[in-house]
DNA sequence: AAAGGTTGCAACCGCTGGTCT
DNA sequence: CAGACCAGCGGTTGCAACCTT
């Protein structure tokens, strides 16, 4: 085994899909569920790792899964959940049925981000200024700078003083985040609300979804109370303060976490 | 028409936290 | 209680398709 679980490598294969390996994956787990996602691909007869054959099954072809463009509907709701939760793409996944978090994680960097950044002509004349800044804390980075500092602002997770920095470093960043503070626009979340979004009432984002289902709703009562008495005192709490949430595992959320078996019916359960 | 830049999306990487032994 | 194993999560990357100059 290695660090990460995964076994030994028998040269495994990694990059798209072939169509015979998508056939080979969905026909076994379609009789056979999955126990252990490890033992699938040697099962299966792919060389591929358990992971890779976790995420094509959930992202691409579980039962149930909508494809082709968000409706305006989908959009709204992710824009209103990203406000409240930032980002929790599995969290908000779970109020979009048939989505995954990667493709609303996707959607959001490539559409929504934009959008919201238009609808902000205050906070778009900040990220300006940090970015034409000669000095800029951000002045690299492959892809549209604007949006990538907008990242940076509404997250507060990355700096870019640490250009390496990485998904493993994160739990160091209350550290960074205080030490780093002075680098920052501070934005606190309840000006952030207040000012970029006047109107909207979060609680809203929970209650008028028809998707939601009553063991959710009872699940998310003290989420929904949290984000309605803006009980946060920054963006910073939103990101990192967690402790109040309940477990992902505890809304059951079978679709979205792709925890699902088949019974002898062939039904998916 | 071609070259370079940008975008969209699938897939990977590495960390975290839960469970089991 | 500690360590190993594993699933899940979020950030990042690679690359094909598309767009702009």
């Amino acid at each position: 085994m290695t660090k990460s679980g995964e076994r030994p490598k028998q040269r495994q294969r990694k990059g798209l899909w072939s169509p015979e390996e998508d056939q080979k994956l969905k026909s076994f787990i379609l009789s056979r569920g999955h126990a252990c996602w490890t033992t699938v691909p040697i099962l299966a007869g792919l060389q591929r790792n358990g992971k890779s054959c976790r995420l094509r099954w959930i992202n691409y072809l579980r039962p149930g899964l909508k494809r082709g463009s968000f409706s305006e509907e989908e959009e709204e709701t992710i824009l209103t959940l990203h406000s409240s939760l930032g980002n929790k793409w599995s969290r908000i996944a779970k109020y979009l049925p048939g989505r995954t978090d990667n493709e609303i994680k996707n959607y959001w960097h490539s559409y929504l981000k934009k959008r919201w950044l238009k609808s902000q002509p205050q906070l778009k004349s900040q990220i300006s200024d940090l970015t034409e800044s000669p000095s800029s804390l951000l002045s690299c980075g492959k892809r549209n700078l604007e949006t990538e500092t907008l990242d940076h602002v509404i997250s507060f997770q990355k700096f870019s003083e640490n250009p390496t920095s990485s998904p493993s470093k994160e739990s160091n960043n209350n550290n960074m985040i205080m030490n780093n503070s002075n680098n920052l626009p501070k934005l606190f979340f309840s000006e952030w609300i207040s000012s970029s979004n006047p109107h909207i009432d979060y609680s809203s984002a929970f209650t008028d979804s028809k998707h939601i289902n009553e063991t959710q709703d009872q699940i998310n009562e003290e989420e929904v109370m949290m984000i309605n008495n803006n009980n946060y005192s920054s963006l910073e709490d939103v990101m990192l303060r967690t402790d109040f949430l309940q477990p992902d595992h505890e809304y059951a959320n079978y679709y979205s976490s792709g925890d699902f078996f088949i019974n002898s019916d062939q039904n998916y359960v």
